[in-house]
RNA sequence: GCCUACAUAGCUCAGGCGGUAGAGCACUUCCUUGGUAAGGAAGAGGUCACCAGUUCAAGUCUGGUUGUAGGCUCCA
C-alpha cells in the first residue's frame, strides 16, 4: 500500500501501480471525463502513469493551462504522424508547443507548400477520429538510436545521442507511429478535439543555427474549444488591421520603392508630421534636461570606426565602405564616435560635467534583405539620439533621469504594455561580440542594476543580449501582430571613452575617463512611428494627427466662410483641410471618418451667420456649435498639452 | 542571407486549358445645393514589377533580377 496525498490534504491508501486515471474515477466519473494529466510530486505524467509510492498528487483537468499546451504538444504529434504517413521519406526533428498552437519541423527534400496542409488537416483529423491511445516505453538509450538510425531518422538519433546520460529515454507510441518524447500526453488522440488549425508553412534552421540545414516547418494553432479557436483568428484579423504597414499606406504617411532600395523609407508629408511634432516634443524635453544639440556628417573614414570598435564588432551591420582619395569610408551606423570627437574636442573640467550631446541625425545600417519589417526594421533610420558624459558619482542620477524620461513620453502616449530589460555580457564572448574588459563589465553591470533598483524601475534581466561596449537598459513592446522590438534604449559605454582618450581634469588636478551613456528614449523615429501607428491604429491625438480637421461644407455656398475659417486655423498653427466637393455633407463626414480625421468642423448657413462652427469628433460625435474663436482657443489648449 | 509564397489601374481585387485586360472605391467633368458615415451621369487611368527564353501568339508557360509577405537567424 502507498498513500497519495491529494492537494486539499486528503490522503488515500492504494495499491502500488495505481494509475491517476484509476483515482480521478474513484473520486467521480465527472472528474475522470475531464482529467488530461497529473502532476506527480511536482513532475507531469500521464493518467496512465502507474504511482508506485507515496506521492503528493494533483489531477490537471481540462481547462488548466498545462492541459492547454499538452493539446498542443500532442497536436504536433498528431501532425508528425500524418506527415510521414503522407509523405514517406520525410524525417521528423522537434515539434513543440508555443504560444497559440505548435510546430513541427520536418527535413525532406522538397518542402511543404501551403496546398499541403489542407492535405495534412485532413489526415490529423483522422488520426484523432480514431481515438488512438498515447503509451509511453522507456527506451535502452543505444537501442533507440539504433532503431532511428535505421528508420533513416538522423535528427532523432542525434537529439537522443544529446540527451543528458541521465535522462530516461522515452518513446511515445500513438498506434503504429512512434516519437521520441519526454511526455506527457493526452490519453488518446481524441482528447485533442477539433479545434486547431494549421496556419502557415516556413523554413527554419535545424537547432536555430543558421550554419545548418533549413528544414521545413509548419506552424499550427489550437484551443481546446471552437469558441476559442474562433476568437483567436479573430483576433489575428483585427491585428492585421492594425498593422502599420496597411494604415501607413491608407493615411499615405511614408512609401518605400524599388528603384529607392529596399528598406529606405521616403517619408511623405503627413508623415513628415509626425517626425517633426517627435521632435518637438524631444527637444522640448531635452533642452529642459540641460541637453546640447549638435550634428555630424553622414560618412566617415573607416580608421575612426576601427578605434571605436565598430569595424571589429559591428561590421556585419554597415553598409561597406566606399573608396574617397584612397580612404575608406562608411556611412553611420551610430552616432557616438562623432559625439565622443566633439567631447575631445575641447579640454574639460569636472565642473562641466554632466555634459550632454544630443543629435536626430539619420544612421545607417545593412539589415539582411530577410529581416527589414515595413517601418519596424529599416536600413536608414532617424535616431533620437544622446551621449551622456559623466563621472561615475553622476551616473546613477543621470541613467535614471534618462529612464524617466522615457516613462515621461510613454505617459505621454498612453503606451502600458512594455517590459524594461536589463540586457548583460555572454562571458564566453568576450573578445569577439563583447569588447574584452571582464572585470569592467561586471562592475558596470552591477552600477546599472543598482542604479534601477534604487530608482525602483521594474525590470528583468537577460544575458547575452548586451552591446558590444557596455550593458543596457531595453524598452520591449510588441507590434499588432505580436512581434517583439525594442523601442527605447539606454546603455552604458565604458570601454570607448578611454579608446578616444577622453578626458576630464578632476578636483585633484589629474586626468580621469569619463562614463557614457548612450539612450534613445524614442528608439529610432522609424520604429517609434511604425509603433505608434499600431498603438494608436491610425487614431492619432490631435497634436500628432497629420490633418487635425477638415472642414466640411454643407453646400458650396459657404465656401467663402470655409475659406476665412482655414485661414485662421492656419494663423494658429491648426493642420486643417476644406472639402468643399460637390457632395452631401453625408459623404464627406464619410470620407473624413475614414481618413481617421479627429474634427470635423461643419459650416452651414446657420454657421456664417452666426460666426460660429459646428464640431464634430471622432469617436464623439456632434458636439453642437461653437464661436469660432472659441473653438481654436480650447483646440491650442488641447494640442499645446499634448492630450491623449 | 536562408526556406516558402506572392507581384494586374492611386487603393482592394477578378482574369479555368496561352489568342494582346476587367470590377468596386478613389479621381476629373457635368447635373444636384443637400444638416452629422456613401445623390446621379459621363470620362480619364494599366509596356499586367523588370530582363531574357519557349511559341505564329505570353498577364497566363520556363529561367533570372528586383520588390513584398510569413518564418528562421540577427537587431533600434
Amino acid at each position: 500500500m502507498i498513500k497519495i496525498t491529494l492537494p486539499d490534504g486528503t490522503v488515500l491508501n492504494k495499491n502500488a501501480g495505481i494509475t491517476g486515471m484509476e483515482i480521478a474515477e474513484g473520486i467521480s466519473s465527472g472528474l475522470a471525463k475531464q482529467s488530461i494529466v497529473i502532476e506527480l510530486d511536482g513532475k507531469l505524467r500521464d493518467l496512465s502513469f502507474p504511482i508506485t509510492k507515496d506521492s503528493e498528487l494533483k489531477i490537471l483537468k481540462k481547462d488548466s493551462d498545462v492541459a492547454l499546451e499538452i493539446i498542443r504538444h500532442d497536436c504536433a504529434h498528431v501532425m508528425a504522424e500524418a506527415v510521414q504517413s503522407l509523405y514517406p521519406g520525410t524525417q521528423v526533428t522537434i515539434g513543440p508547443a508555443i504560444e497559440h498552437g505548435f510546430y513541427y519541423d520536418f527535413a525532406r527534400d522538397k518542402p511543404f507548400t501551403v496546398d499541403d496542409l489542407e492535405k495534412i488537416e485532413k489526415k490529423m483529423h483522422q488520426i484523432i477520429d480514431d481515438e488512438i491511445e498515447f503509451k509511453r516505453e522507456v527506451w535502452n538509450r543505444k537501442d533507440a538510436i539504433k532503431y532511428f538510425e535505421n528508420e533513416g531518422e538522423i535528427y532523432k538519433a542525434q537529439i537522443i545521442n544529446d540527451l543528458p546520460e541521465d535522462e530516461d529515454i522515452t518513446i511515445y507510441r500513438q498506434g503504429k507511429w512512434l516519437d521520441l518524447c519526454r511526455g506527457p500526453h493526452l490519453p488518446t488522440t481524441k482528447h485533442i478535439g477539433k479545434s486547431f488549425k494549421l496556419m502557415k508553412v516556413a523554413g527554419a534552421y535545424w537547432r536555430g543555427d543558421e550554419n545548418n540545414e533549413m528544414l521545413t516547418r509548419i506552424y499550427g494553432t489550437a484551443w481546446r474549444t471552437d469558441k476559442e479557436l474562433r476568437t483567436y483568428l479573430n483576433m489575428l484579423k483585427e491585428a492585421e488591421k492594425r498593422d502599420h504597414r496597411k494604415i501607413g499606406k491608407a493615411m499615405s504617411l511614408y512609401t518605400f520603392d524599388e528603384e529607392v532600395g529596399s528598406g529606405l523609407p521616403l517619408w511623405l508629408p503627413n508623415g513628415t508630421v509626425l517626425i517633426d511634432e517627435l521632435e518637438s516634443l524631444a527637444k522640448e524635453s531635452e533642452t529642459q534636461a540641460g541637453y546640447d544639440r549638435v550634428k555630424t556628417p553622414h560618412i566617415t573614414k573607416g580608421s575612426l570606426y576601427e578605434k571605436s570598435g565598430h569595424l571589429s564588432h559591428y561590421k556585419d551591420s554597415m553598409f561597406p565602405a566606399m573608396d574617397i582619395d584612397g580612404n575608406e569610408y562608411y556611412l553611420k551606423p551610430m552616432n557616438c564616435p562623432h559625439h565622443h570627437k566633439i567631447y575631445a574636442s575641447l579640454p574639460r573640467t569636472y565642473k562641466e560635467l554632466p555634459i550632454r550631446l544630443s543629435e536626430y541625425g539619420t544612421c545607417y545600417r545593412y539589415e539582411k534583405s530577410g529581416q527589414l519589417f515595413g517601418l519596424m526594421r529599416v536600413r536608414s533610420m532617424q535616431m533620437n539620439d544622446a551621449h551622456i558624459y559623466c563621472t561615475e558619482e553622476q551616473f546613477k542620477n543621470e541613467f535614471l533621469s534618462v529612464c524617466k524620461m522615457y516613462l515621461y513620453y510613454f505617459k505621454i502616449f498612453g503606451i502600458e504594455k512594455y517590459e524594461m530589460r536589463l540586457s548583460l555580457h555572454d562571458p564566453e564572448k568576450l573578445g569577439k561580440k563583447y569588447v574584452d574588459e571582464p572585470e569592467l563589465w561586471l562592475k558596470t553591470e552591477d552600477l546599472v542594476r543598482q542604479a534601477l533598483q534604487d530608482g525602483k524601475l521594474n525590470f528583468v534581466e537577460i544575458p547575452g543580449e548586451a552591446a558590444f561596449y557596455g550593458p543596457k537598459i531595453d524598452v520591449q513592446v510588441w507590434s499588432a501582430i505580436g512581434k517583439e522590438f525594442t523601442l527605447a534604449t539606454n546603455q552604458v559605454d565604458f570601454a570607448i571613452p578611454s579608446r578616444f582618450d577622453l578626458t576630464y581634469i578632476d578636483k585633484d588636478g589629474k586626468d580621469k575617463t569619463p562614463l557614457c551613456i548612450h539612450r534613445a528614449p524614442l528608439g529610432t523615429h522609424e520604429r517609434f512611428i511604425g509603433f505608434l501607428i499600431e498603438h494608436f491604429a491610425g487614431n492619432f491625438p490631435i497634436w500628432l494627427a497629420p490633418i487635425q480637421m477638415v472642414i466640411i461644407t454643407i453646400s458650396d455656398k459657404f465656401n467663402d466662410y470655409a475659406e476665412s475659417v482655414h485661414k485662421q486655423l492656419k494663423a494658429n498653427g491648426i493642420r486643417a483641410n476644406i472639402d468643399s466637393r460637390s457632395e452631401k455633407m453625408g459623404a464627406k463626414i464619410r470620407l473624413a471618418e475614414i481618413n481617421k480625421i479627429p474634427i470635423m468642423l461643419i459650416i452651414g448657413e446657420k454657421e456664417v451667420s452666426e460666426n460660429t462652427v459646428s464640431v464634430r469628433r471622432k469617436f464623439k460625435g456632434d458636439l453642437g456649435s461653437l464661436k469660432l474663436h472659441d473653438f481654436i482657443e480650447n483646440i491650442k489648449k488641447e494640442i499645446n498639452n499634448r492630450l491623449l
